[in-house]
DNA sequence: AATGAATGAGCTTTCATTCAT
DNA sequence: CATGAATGAAAGCTCATTCAT
């Protein structure tokens, strides 16, 4: 008996998300894959039950690495302000580096067809933990948490997304931006 | 090979933008859109010349009624605070009243290889200015116009795009919202 | 517009009937019966909704073009055993003469998962009600209605059936099965 | 590649049967086998050369299962009508109680290409020297073999498949049949 | 201008079968 | 012997688009 291939589930699930990226959510389809993966159609059904299955399983496969990716980057000897600047930096840096796989998670979390068979992703609920730690200990202001999260979140990704800027222009844009939502969230002047 | 019935038109149009929401972008098929708009498919052909231009036509007018409606809202006679809470909940508004629209608007932006086809928007350059102008009248903060706009436009959609609040939650979250943009973007503390 | 080509529909049908007889009902595939009735695969999908619906129209047209054509060759002219002869041999002959429709009937009539969905037979309830009249004109013994109607129709499949005879051979069963049938069901000795 | 586990055999024979029954002659695919009876689709191969085979050999099977069991409820001590009943009865009895088996028998029976390729049945054989000893003995009248088996078997299939029947009520349907059988074949009167 | 018919290309998925362990 | 992995081929069906009327 052949054994299970994780470099095969690794390869097909990166070809999705470079279709994604390429031609859009449209042109992801089986046969794409299997073609850039180097398998036959077929064999995507050995790893995966269904199109729709495997799309969630990435999306919370890399929405998971995500969130770890983010809160790896704060620790508790960081101050208020490196804390703001920490997540929204380590966000940033991830889109950077991974301009494929974010694409593909934006693109899907737009999907409401989608996004709606999809169960809670962890680090979700452990990054609106850190956000209501944060509350709790005084450091940033007595906002709703989903308000606190959303402008953490939204405005940089605007930022990561804008194609006509050069590497240097966004890093501009970025640390202003970190500057804005610092002053908005914290307590503290300083 | 062009225009006659506006009627006709205008129900394509909406039966796209139906369909998007029901059955997100992939499920949007000329025959069932067809079929929606009571007409045959053939006679889709008759007012757009294939379907991505028929995509990129309605994605650029209901953005420009987007940006007409907001315009709409603000005007010289209003204060500063007035001013960013107008332009905030103008565009809340018109997402509240028009889910089909929003959902078809947002899906399409995210989908790289149809955005790149379309020429810029009208509506856009007016929004941009109207900042421009704010930030010249010393209204608003000396930040890049980039993220001003990022900061009033994204963060909102966050909010109305939460369906797990009731719409009076939503309400709450939108007002303090309001708040936190208006300190963050004005000069004036009053 | 193009209009309905009931030429083509009539010869996609065929192709199904043919099909099913050369190869069973397995190898009756949509582009097999496309390339048979010299139209595209897609095109079958304009005359029927989907392949099971597809059969069952099938199924119900030739149903009842059997029932018509036994049912137009009795009539109330005739004597006794003629009645009884003429259901039985116009049934034979109908198989004879049409193989492949009848193969494809029993076929289907055979699969429990199709037959179920599909609505009753007109010609079937004639032939019932035939039989019933045949009863109260007391021509046939008060035997149950489905026990005459197997009668009459179940052994003649069984001689059609029967490929290692010579057709004069089963002529011959045929004469003789007619005989023994009259003399179970009907009343009179003569 | 042949046989060991006489155990896995059994239990692949029984999932082609029962998938046959649920979901008819097509959804019986060899994935589907190997899951319900708890094997490897590999498996199934070392069992049976292929699909086609395979099937013929659980035709072959229960086709004698059938025939031995028919014949093992008649016996010399009987009298006449006993012997037609005994007949009727027995093979009745047999698909009532196994109605899987007769389901799958009936299907493949009635496809031509697949039938085709089987040999022929010694059960079959075994009947048809029954009856010929039944006219030697002058038991039965002296009709044609073939159109006694017929008789005999074709009417009481109608009967067992009729499904808006309760068993109460097939069971009348049988003791009436018996008797116009009887009437039919048999010499004597009493 | 408007339409239902028509289609080649493509979709997702399953098939019977073989391979490597 | 037994297996899950692997696959070319084919399944049923839908697609965006064009054709003939």
């Amino acid at each position: 008996m052949r054994k299970r291939d994780d470099e095969k589930e690794k390869s097909i699930k990166q070809a999705v998300v470079r279709l994604t990226l390429e031609e859009g959510f449209h042109g992801t389809s089986i046969s794409k894959i299997a073609k850039v993966a180097g398998v036959s159609p077929a064999t995507v059904y050995t790893y995966f039950d269904s199109k729709e299955m495997m799309l969630q399983d990435i999306y919370r496969e890399y929405s998971e690495e995500i969130c770890h990716f983010v809160l790896s980057r704060v620790h508790y000897g960081m101050n208020d302000r490196q804390l703001i600047e920490g997540l929204i930096r380590s966000y940033y840096d991830y889109i950077e580096a991974n301009q494929e796989i974010f694409s593909f998670i934006d693109q899907f979390s737009n999907s409401p067809s989608l996004v709606g068979g999809c169960s809670e992703i962890e680090g979700f609920v452990k990054i609106k933990m850190l956000v209501a730690d944060l509350k709790d200990r005084e450091i940033i202001k007595n906002y709703h948490h989903e308000n606190v999260l959303a402008m953490i979140v939204q405005p940089v990704k605007a930022i990561a997304a804008n194609s006509s800027k050069t590497k240097a222009e966004k890093a501009d844009l970025l640390h202003e931006m970190i500057g804005m939502i610092q002053s908005t969230l914290l307590i503290k002047e300083t």
